[in-house]
DNA sequence: TTGTAGGCGTTATCAA
DNA sequence: TTGATAACGCCTACAA
């Protein structure tokens, strides 16, 4: 390996002049800079970046923690993040094989964690003692033991009742949701699923079960982890199955949705002229299908940028935000017709 | 930052006997080594990885770069590689913002790439001075300009005589070529088409257009940049509209045949009674379905230790293979009926 | 069995 | 304007 002494020794001079030359910091005669320039070109020297890590203690890594990244809602906070992260001069990887004692020895100045039950796991797992700063994403009702670790939330529940808002401004009485899960069992309860319930119980009363339509049965066993893509095609069909004399259909999220518009055009039923469809995301790709999916956004550029820099107020000393949110506004599409 | 120093401090013992105590290495008397670890434990001390990083000039930390892992290929080949760096005592990272001067300071003991297309990219990127170890993985006709940098290669020029010689086998006479690209003027000619091409053309003579299923047309703005199943889904439709009697279809990968199940699923046209269908990539989505769908697979597991093996010889100084070359293997499932 | 000292590659300080 | 020198935190001969 090459150093900075062996460029000293080429362009003699000394080794602090070649570290001056290199960072444009003090004073270096015009020709003892040429010749260090020189030097270091034909010795090909780059400076090692672990020694200047070592002494300002930061590496300028970061890192995004998730079970997975492969589906559009996370891809697409990942590569936000990484763009706001490059802005300010780091660089984010994603690293999904936790493993604790390659965490405690990591090189890298913070993590982000892709949500707040992941976040507790992470916690726990690391321990109280050991300290590197944190920050996780969250949607709504975030756990509450999260300790000394930020969150940057974007509530569902609002989501959700402001879809429901929309589609009723637009004229639609009944209203239908529909999810890949389990709407009344599930053991993680979806602050989207309690909203929709919260919302519409007490105006259909006893036909509440009749505008829901959930994967309960789930008998088609998923041919990947969440694809909420296919779950949304079978979710059409269920839903013409059960029936309900809905207008307009909010889905669990725009991929889902995505799902849901394909398998209507397969089967020939127009959206929106035979039935609505409003989606909960905002993610990018809503605006390549047709028609336009209407949908809930949830901010994803937000919370991505915040979830940045808060992590580095964290790492860079700073006043610290622990509680932060932003809040879901409607982004219109042509997927929802006026009645 | 509490270092070895304090703890000495506290301890009543020299820095280097905390060394020692921490890492196993060397005599420690035994008060003196429960103290140490009482004031380890008190002071909440944790060795810093840059110090030892900088001693040992290795991060443990590899990084594979590619501009996306979100289809079940690369996902699956990034989650392999990332079990086997773990066992070898390395972290794997992803990231997708390639920025000169961020990759040239990242504290990565090397890369691995995608594809040898983006290798290539990489290195002109990166120029001929930096040096850092990197791999490529690599699928049939590897691009030529790629120095010191080397492939490991799965070739899908072989799949595909491969999975034409399992359906002839089977009794199938007329097989059909499915891919999502335009089979005949797409600029990078993908060796499966040229595969097809070689084997079939002389077979088919001027019908051998008929057995082409490709996407020349792309009416369809695609929902996703390269949504192999969706696209697998419209394959589908088209290869019922051009109606060519074929009696098996090859499809350009597992998940663009998972779609074209799925599609044929909701038509009732059943697989493999009515029509055979043949994957290529062998990725483990392929179980989840039914049928259980045959597939020519590209060996993942064997490629993705082979890419992190090899870029630990080039870390660890061992001799380097700089050619590597794995066979596609049929994986018989359901899908395929023989005649 | 222990502690001192030198080195990993840099940069910042300070005296020359 | 320059070049020793002392850090940064850790490890490991080597001397005690």
């Amino acid at each position: 390996m090459i150093t900075r002494e062996d460029v000293a020794k080429r362009a003699g001079v000394s080794v602090s002049a070649v570290s001056r030359a290199m960072n444009g910091r003090g004073y270096v005669a015009k020709d003892k800079k040429e010749a260090i320039y020189k030097a270091v070109e034909e010795l090909g020297y780059r400076p090692n970046p672990l020694s200047n890590s070592l002494k300002n203690r930061q590496t300028y890594q970061l890192c995004f923690f998730g079970s997975d990244i492969y589906n559009s809602f996370y891809k697409e906070l990942f590569n936000k993040m990484s763009d706001y992260a490059m802005d300010r001069g780091y660089t984010l990887f994603y690293f999904s094989n936790f493993s604790v004692d390659r965490v405690k020895t990591m090189l890298m100045d913070g993590m982000i964690v892709e949500n707040d039950s992941v976040a507790e796991e992470v916690q726990a797992l690391l321990g109280e003692s050991f300290y590197m700063p944190i920050v996780t994403a969250s949607y709504g009702v975030p756990v509450k033991n999260l300790k000394r670790i930020p969150y940057v939330d974007v509530d569902t529940y609002d989501a959700v009742e402001l879809g429901l808002a929309y589609l009723k401004e637009m004229g639609h009485k009944k209203i239908a949701f529909a999810t890949l899960y389990d709407f009344f069992h599930d053991s993680r309860l979806h602050p989207r699923h309690v909203a929709f319930g919260n919302q519409m119980k007490p105006v259909y009363g006893k036909q509440f079960r009749d505008y829901v339509i959930d994967n309960a049965r789930n008998t088609r066993p998923a041919f990947a982890r969440e694809n909420f893509f296919e779950e949304g095609m079978s979710g059409a069909d269920r839903f013409l199955e059960q029936n309900c004399g809905a207008t307009a259909i909010i889905c669990f999220n725009d991929e889902f949705a995505l799902g849901m518009l394909r398998r209507f055009e397969q089967l020939n039923i127009r959206v929106p002229e035979d039935i609505s469809i409003l989606g909960i995301d905002g993610i990018e790709n809503r605006k390549y299908v047709t028609p336009f999916l209407s949908s809930v956004s949830l901010n994803i550029g937000e919370q991505a940028e915040c979830c940045v820099s808060t992590l580095l107020d964290m790492i860079e000393g700073r006043k610290v935000n622990y509680f932060n949110s932003f809040k879901p506004y409607l982004s219109e599409g042509n997927s929802v017709k006026k009645l």
